[in-house]
RNA sequence: GGAGUGAUGGCCGAGUAGGUCGAAGGCGCUCGCCUGCUAAGCGAGUAUACGGUGUAAAGCCGUAUCGAGGGUUCGAAUCCCUCUCACUCCGCCA
């Protein structure tokens, strides 16, 4: 959420990213609108209540003396009234202006490219040359299926379609990859390891600004205001929301394994083959709470955390600075690791890293103090995946495939495998 | 699931025949004094948000906040209702 600071000082500017972004700058009057009609509504109903107040004292003081004090009871009778409509008015003026301010989305950093769609992006860099294969390279669905690693159609049997069960080494290479990842975040670097609910409340969920606007890609469980997870970046932002850290708290790492459940609302008929987008996958997400002044270093030490598990698989990526269309609501800058699929030619994100600078901390309340006596300030959250686990267990498919049919096991993952060098079908 | 107890400021903890309670006291913290150093001791100060005023900061005025929401009342931390959370006992269970 903005400061509505800026909305008031600066509307211009708030109109000018929302152009940018390609969303309405509308929202901002509408917000400026509200904004008075509550100030109005909020001059009212306190001068009201202050004339209580001071009256109410006058009454008390008057029964003390044994006086008599009916007028002006009588008389405050009205006024009580008065207040609880003006109230009840004030009251639905906030709810509307709250949530306009919590659909409004975050500016852009300066440095983010303008760009009308996902074309717009701009590589940053690009690590390794693609593979040549000596023969058509396959799908990793075609693959996995020979293998016998990976049964979509049970999938789809068992719960329904974007569902799969890995089997075998399949599950082992899964499971393999989550440890290989939390290793090296956790042991090299310096992320503590969390393992959140899987299940989180509706507070979370606005916290990180995956509400109210986009209820309809979360899966919400029936008779509850719980919503299952879209990422562990929701239980592990939220972890210290409504808090008030040290200054020596700052920064703190989080890496946190959770599978992720998203309804894909929008995406029908988009990657119905493979493991790309299904509504259940296992991600490693690191999490980080640092200074305003140092948030921007903190997210590229972060980018290059993510690229490190890549470059230990030896898989080739590149690098996308995401543009004002690409941005996505929360971040006010974001980077997007793609990793190379030969099976289908072409890079698929498989890391999304994002700074949102103090959106996210404002939403969730999530301060720090300078010195003990310092007033709270909001603190920078970062965030970004490391990795999207079945995505990468797909990379490794496509980019480790041999003629036979087999896929030979990245040399930094067989100690996770148990030893085995090659998934061969069994 | 059944029965019960509780939720107060950064923390602990008073405060119920409703009125001067933003809230005693303690701890912590900040500043000062004292002191070879440290510790102890002494003094002062220590919530947040919003609105108004102010060039700005400070200050001043006002409103709200004693888990959340609603109600009763001229007036609620104190009374009533609903909800959430925590704890205790019983039952059930991985």
């Amino acid at each position: 959420m903005l400061d509505a600071r800026i909305l008031r000082n600066e509307p211009e500017r708030v109109r000018e990213s929302q152009r940018k972004r390609g969303e309405s700058p509308e929202a901002v009057d509408e917000f400026l609108a509200l904004d008075t009609r509550r100030r109005e509504l909020l001059a009212e109903v306190e001068s009201l209540k202050a004339k209580r107040n001071s009256v109410s004292q006058e009454v008390a003081k008057l029964k003390k003396a044994g006086q008599e004090a009916e007028q002006l009871i009588v008389e405050m009778r009205d006024v009580g009234d008065r207040i609880k409509q003006l109230d009840d008015d004030l009251r639905a003026v906030e709810d509307t202006l709250n949530y306009v301010l919590l659909t409004i989305p975050n500016i852009p950093h300066e440095s983010v490219p303008v760009g009308e769609s996902e074309d717009d992006n701009v590589e940053v860099k690009k690590w390794k040359e693609v593979p040549d294969f000596a023969f058509e390279p396959k799908p990793h669905w075609e693959i996995a299926e020979t293998l016998g690693i990976l049964d979509f159609e049970a999938g789809g049997k068992v719960t329904g379609s974007r569902f799969v069960f890995y089997k075998g080494l399949g599950a082992r290479l899964e499971r393999a990859l989550i440890n290989f990842m939390l290793d090296i975040h956790t042991g090299e670097h310096g992320y503590t390891e969390i393992l959140p609910p899987f299940i989180v409340n509706r507070a979370s969920m606005t916290g990180t600004g995956n509400l109210p606007k986009f209820e309809e890609d979360a899966f919400k469980l029936m008779n509850s205001d719980y919503f299952l997870v879209p990422t562990a970046e929701v239980p592990v932002t939220n972890l210290h929301r409504d808090e008030i850290m040290q200054n020596s708290d700052l920064p703190r790492y989080y890496v946190a394994f959770t599978p992720c459940f998203r309804s894909e609302a929008g995406a029908a008929g988009r990657d119905t083959r493979g493991l790309i987008r299904m509504h259940q996958f296992n991600k490693v997400e690191m999490v980080k709470f640092t200074h305003p002044e140092h948030s921007y270093e903190e997210w590229m030490k972060l980018v290059n955390n993510a690229e490190t598990i890549l470059e230990r698989l030896e898989l080739p990526y590149r690098v996308l600075d995401m543009c004002t269309a690409d941005l996505g609501f929360g971040p006010a800058k974001k980077y997007d690791v793609e990793v190379w699929m030969p099976g289908t030619d072409q890079y698929r994100e498989i890391s999304s890293c994002s700074n949102f600078e103090d959106f996210q901390a404002r939403r969730a309340n999530i301060r720090f103090r300078r010195d003990p006596q310092a007033k709270p300030e909001f603190v920078h959250t970062i965030n970004g995946s490391g990795l999207a686990v079945g995505r990468t267990v797909a990379a490794i498919l496509e980019n480790y495939q041999q003629e036979d049919g087999s896929v030979a096991v990245p040399e930094a993952l067989v100690p996770y495998m148990g030893g085995v060098k090659v998934i061969r079908h069994s």
